[in-house]
DNA sequence: GAATAAAGTGTAAATTGCACACTAAGTAGT
DNA sequence: ACTACTTAGTGTGCAATTTACACTTTATTC
């Protein structure tokens, strides 16, 4: 009594460049030869499928680190994808067969997401097959499989617990300002929010640690710099 | 390249009888001779392999119709247990091996829960081979594989979501009072309420639909009846 | 008709959320 | 050194929401 899955993670990586938030996506050439023309080129959400003697967070993390070799930054299993027709049943299964699974088979991914500072990433480029390349989020291809949909998804959870789970300083480098911080979250909630509230909002959480720091290199009054502190439970 | 596991879905359903809530368990022999030997009965969340053509959810579904033969009840995914060792590496291989997975293959399961009125629940004695019973969340015994874990996030998910998916009319009758609704949510979250501010933002929600019709047969003032109307979108 | 048991109802105070505009501090250019 | 520019930084009043709190009503039972 079997039903013999093959099982994948994929993962939803957010970053942040100043000016919007991005994903990480691979791009994949339909053979190995290296040459890739244009039009063969796949796109598709790092993942890979389950190591047998490997737990599913270990899986994520592991996709993770071979994209970035970066420990310990937040990752989230946020939703399965299981539809029965969700790799079986693409139009090009030419691509496919070169990809990662067999066509024949039924594949079920659970899904992660997580948050990387830019300035950290490091792409390793021999870990995936492909290209590494950070898209916005309003920009997104076309995607492999039913990523876009994964992608949407991770975007939508993001948004909802972006607040309670105060995550989103993990996107901006060690040292930001408000502003900075503002700016994300704007972006990410796209709206508006009031600068005094905001800040009012931020200042009550003692995770945000002010520096005996200015900002750098602006032609306009310096920022009071601020950092994250993870460790300190919220509540 | 292919890693074969099984998937299974797990389902928690909560029922609400007017004392506690509860969890529906499949209590389930080790042998098929029907002799349960007290030590030798095992218990269990319901669930099976998903079949190789279905979908996740159609497999939720399945599951939840095998055990109330009921349609369109509230079923959610909330998370996907996938330790290497959940099934495979228990001590009672005996007892797994007749359950439903074989123990040398490793087994990931997709969680859902679920809400029903036990007024609707019809037990359907041939789909599990296992006796279904119900169960006091506050009591809830050894359960085979991880399903403790399970159910215990369950219970976290449940509690979390309540308030902003208005799911609480679920468990209750068709037609119930306020003091019942109100007691369901105490129990459920584990605190008192106040019960002129649980009433009047109970008014605030327009699914919420009195009826010109009183309790009957209790020995004090008798409580307006309410139903609840699903169609009715709240926002 | 008296006792009992739960139903049902309103108000005031405290808290939180929201809108809103000016001053401060630095840089760049003259 | 002064001016223009650009973003940082700060407080208050009003509205809405949340919280705390106690008595009257309506039925049943004896």
């Amino acid at each position: 009594m079997q039903n013999q899955l093959d099982v994948s993670v994929d993962c939803v990586l957010f970053g942040f460049d100043g000016e919007g938030l991005k994903v990480l996506l691979i791009e994949q050439g339909l053979d190995e030869s290296g040459s890739l023309s244009k039009d063969q080129v796949q796109t598709a959400l790092p993942g890979d499928l389950v190591y047998l003697d490997e737990s599913l967070d270990a899986s994520a993390e592991r996709v993770l680190k071979e994209l970035t070799s970066l420990d310990g930054i937040y990752l989230k299993q946020f939703h399965t994808f299981g539809d029965p027709q969700r790799v079986k049943g693409l139009k090009d299964q030419d691509w496919l067969r070169s990809f990662r699974a067999n066509p024949e088979r039924r594949v079920i991914t659970v899904a992660y997401y997580s948050l990387v500072k830019m300035e950290d990433y490091q792409p390793q480029p021999s870990s995936f097959a492909g290209k590494a390349i950070w898209v916005d989020v309003n920009e997104i291809p076309d995607l492999a499989f039913d990523h876009n949909d994964i992608a949407e998804k991770a975007l939508t959870v993001l948004r909802e617990e972006l607040d309670s789970k105060h995550i989103g300083f993990e996107l901006l480098p060690e040292k930001f300002t408000l502003s900075q911080l503002q700016l994300l979250y704007e972006i990410i909630l796209d709206k508006k929010l009031d600068k005094r509230n905001f800040r009012k909002n931020i200042k009550k959480m003692d995770q945000v640690i002010p520096l005996d720091e200015k900002q750098q290199g602006v032609f306009h009054k310096p920022a009071q710099l601020f950092r994250f502190d993870k460790e300190n439970p919220e509540d």
